[in-house]
DNA sequence: ACTTAATCGTTGACTTTATCAAGAGTTTAC
DNA sequence: GTAAACTCTTGATAAAGTCAACGATTAAGT
């Protein structure tokens, strides 16, 4: 009897004191892909995951990214952006308008629908995020965030 | 509001203010991209990945994982663990041994050359580590870390 | 003004990674 | 002792990442 069937706390316990378990980009990883997986959950009865989801916030955050911004700030290739964009805008949820300023871009705002989907996917990314930091306290979340932001986006 | 598309500032500074950059689990996706490619790139040389460096690093850890206990650790699924270990092993890195115990599982031991190479791999992980905290003092770093464990690996 | 170079969105090909089901061998439970 | 559960492995399939090239548009150079 190596390992107990049913308890999986146990095989974690046992490497916590691993190297790379001290490691930040390990720590980084894991988080990534205990997050994503819990948002993507609370996220597919919007018929959202966390990639779509992304590109509604910034759609939605009043700021006209184009599709090359979009790109950039989530550190996807432009041609990623392509088919999300593409779903969105087929639900009506955003659009594509030309850039006034420069026809070769194009804009992606949100619909009134798009809006208001998207304070509901707020709504549950906030909730993940609160089942992911419950062992924190408040202080201790907002200085996560600035710790995050600051790695995040180096001056 | 909508700011002027298309100006050439900066575009990540943009989107700062944006609801999404206040998001950690954002902010975690953000790091692990950036934090992976560099570590990707630092690694090259040795001819490891993140991911071949981590099953490297548990397998020189003397705490003897099997391979279903890299996979829930690493958050894996245990057929990605194959191949992994196969590539390892036929560099001979690592080697598979039958558990005593359970004759079902293998336990992935380090060699000696895996051991010389992860030493060096863990060097370059540790100046990874380093470029991406260059803007966090010392005990901000070991704040983070914390930080990060404790969502990693809740209780 | 006119040619050249660069940029944006898009498409397509390709590689890598993720997800899932099923099978052979082994261990556990009843 | 039989059935159920577990581990590793294989294979199929879907999703995500990477890269080059094209038409349309803009910028730069002369």
């Amino acid at each position: 009897m190596a390992t107990k069937p049913g308890t999986t706390t146990n095989t974690i316990d046992r490497f916590l004191a691993s190297e790379l378990a001290g490691e930040i980009e390990f720590l980084t990883a894991r988080n990534r892909s205990l997050g994503s997986a819990r948002a993507n959950k609370l996220l597919g009865p919007l018929g959202l995951k966390v990639r779509s989801y992304s590109v509604l916030s910034l759609a939605c955050s009043g700021m006209a990214p184009t599709q090359r911004e979009l790109a950039e700030f989530l550190l996807l290739d432009p041609s990623q952006i392509v088919p999300l964009v593409d779903e969105l805008e087929s639900r009506g949820l955003v659009g594509r308008a030309a850039d006034p300023n420069d026809r070769r871009s194009k804009v992606i705002t949100c619909t009134n629908e798009g809006m208001q989907l998207y304070k509901k996917a707020r709504v549950a990314t906030a909730e993940g995020e609160d089942i992911a930091m419950a062992n924190l306290s408040k202080s201790e979340k907002e200085t996560l965030r600035e710790l995050l932001a600051r790695i995040a986006f180096p001056q």
